[in-house]
Formats: structure tokens, C-alpha cells, sequence
DNA sequence: ATCATTTGACCGTC
DNA sequence: GACGGTCAAATGAT
């Protein structure tokens, strides 16, 4: 199995990671098992399927813990950090060194939506707005509320498209998830969300593997599509798409589809760029 | 008082 | 050097 992983950390242990991975291969085992058992348990809420939910559910937690746990603890470590140097230093001091100092994101997965409504089930907070050149329209920058708290990494950009007559919005999402979103919205099944996103047990982007879109300029080899199976199998886990309920892990894509409905009119999954990982010295 | 947004400065990348 | 992304003080809203 490819090497891959989509939380952007390259410090987690090899152990560590051996475990995700093993994990991984058992919940997508689990799934296979639950459409055996969907298939031949037609009724609703037979002990099999019961049983098979409550295996994915397992496997969806403990993934979770082991991400989360990591990246929490990192995060506490930079909040900590920033606190002290604050406090020896002063705030003045500290904003003016601080200040524009920080690496860009680069090589972490982004997707873009086209969409008439900038909200989605999470909770953002703007913290930049720039005019682009050539853009009628600035750009706006939101990052996941629970940056601070929960260390996640996800940020968006919005920015309404050219066409004046149009409210529609050009959103990029950078990352994923990592939060735990302690809004009862965000605990809830997302098929009991109101939507009629029927239980799956495939990824979301299953359906759009085909419009991934690999950022890099070079042509793409076996290695790269079996990496992207890869991506697709672990979306399937961190996304929540197993079995249609959201433990807090990168689920933009599903919240788009469970909350923005309609509106998400064109899902791009883009910028899984070579290599697939993220490199922790470019979030500090 | 607390939290969110605005805005100009700063830095990295091209 | 231009441009885009991020930071954080200032400001506004509740």
C-alpha cells in the first residue's frame, strides 16, 4: 500500500503510521463486509448490519484518536510556545518580529467548489481579505475556527466569480479537518442531515476520481494512479464516507454534500501533489 | 467584555 | 519586484 496520507504531518511515527495503515486496511475489509451484509440482510437494522456499523465506527474512532491525538498535542506545544515567547517578550515587541512570518502551504490538498453560498457546516473565521490582480472581487481568508483549540489546519478562500450577474462563489478548500467541531450539527450523521445523501459505503469522491486532478505538470504514472486509489480509499475513511456519520476528520467534501446540497455544483479535488504529504516545517 | 472582522504590513514564491 | 498569503493591531458588533 502506497505511503500516502493526507494529514499533513511527516513526524508521526513510523509505528504510528503503520497502525493507521492497518487500520485503514481493516475498515475498508469492514465496508466490503457491510455491503455483503446490506446485500443479503435487506431488512433495516438486522444484528449484522448493527454489527458491521459498530466495526466501522471503531475503526473511524480510533483512527481519529491516533491522528488527532498527535496533531492536539503538537498544536498545544505551538500555542504554549507562542504564549511564552509572548509573555517574556511583550505583545509589541513579539507582533512586530511575528509579524508576516510564516510558511505558505504548499503542497497541501486543496479542492475547489463553485458554489452561491459561502457557508458550510463549519464554523470559519475570516482572518484576510486581498484584492487579486485582474479580479473584480477581493479574495477573502477563512481559517477553521478551531485553529487555536484544536490545532486544525483547514483554511478556505472565497472569492466571488468575475461574472457580475452571478452571486456565485469561487471557494478553494486547503486541508482538511482535523477538528473536532463541538457544534451538535457537526455530530450528527450526515444522512440525517435532511439531505438525501443515501448511506454509502464509498467515498464521496468516489464518484469524482475521475475529475481528480493531479497538480503536477508532469504526466501522471501507474504509481500515481495507484496512489490515488490510495487517496480514495483513505478518504473513504477520514471523510466519513464508510458509513454516512462524521467523527470530525477532514469531512469538508461530505459537509458539502450534506449541507451545501445542491449548491455544490462543481467539485474539483485537486492538488494532491507529489508525494502526498504534507511537510510539518511548512505549518509552523 | 468578548469575539469577529477589517486592514495594512510583512514575508515567501515566482 | 510583483503578487498572493498570513499576521496581528485596530476597529466594530454583540
Amino acid at each position: 500500500m502506497a505511503t500516502l496520507h493526507p494529514w499533513p504531518d511527516r513526524t508521526l511515527s513510523s509505528n504510528k503510521r503503520r497502525v493507521i495503515q492497518e487500520l485503514v486496511e481493516g475498515k475498508k475489509c469492514a465496508a466490503e463486509l457491510q455491503i455483503i451484509v446490506d446485500q443479503e440482510h435487506s431488512q433495516q437494522g438486522s444484528s449484522a448490519e448493527e454489527l458491521v456499523q459498530k466495526i466501522l465506527t471503531s475503526f473511524d474512532q480510533t483512527i481519529s484518536m491516533l491522528t488527532f491525538d498527535h496533531e492536539v498535542s503538537q498544536n498545544q506545544d505551538d500555542c504554549r510556545s507562542q504564549e511564552s515567547s509572548e509573555g517574556s517578550k511583550g505583545p509589541a515587541a513579539v507582533s512586530k518580529e511575528r509579524r508576516g512570518c510564516y510558511k505558505r502551504k504548499r503542497g497541501a490538498e486543496t479542492w475547489t467548489v463553485l458554489s452561491d453560498n459561502m457557508e458550510d457546516c463549519h464554523a470559519w473565521r475570516k482572518y484576510g481579505q486581498k484584492n487579486i490582480l485582474n479580479s473584480k472581487h477581493p479574495r477573502s481568508y477563512f481559517r477553521c475556527k478551531h485553529k487555536c483549540n484544536q490545532g486544525c489546519r483547514a483554511v478556505k478562500q472565497v472569492q466571488r466569480i468575475e461574472d457580475d450577474d452571478s452571486q456565485m462563489y469561487h471557494i478553494t478548500y486547503i486541508g482538511t479537518h482535523t477538528c473536532r467541531d463541538s457544534s451538535p450539527h457537526d455530530m450528527v450523521p450526515s444522512n440525517n442531515s435532511g439531505v438525501a445523501f443515501k448511506k454509502h459505503h464509498s467515498s464521496p469522491f468516489d464518484g469524482l476520481s475521475s475529475t481528480l486532478k493531479h497538480e503536477s505538470e508532469e504526466e501522471m504514472t501507474p504509481s500515481d494512479v495507484s496512489e490515488l486509489n490510495s487517496v480514495t480509499m483513505w478518504e473513504d475513511v477520514v471523510l466519513g464516507g464508510g458509513c454516512g456519520f462524521e467523527s470530525g476528520y477532514g469531512d469538508v467534501v461530505s459537509d458539502m454534500y450534506s449541507c451545501n446540497e445542491v449548491c455544490c455544483l462543481n467539485l474539483e479535488p485537486v492538488g494532491l501533489e507529489n508525494g502526498f504529504q504534507f511537510d510539518d516545517t511548512e505549518f509552523v
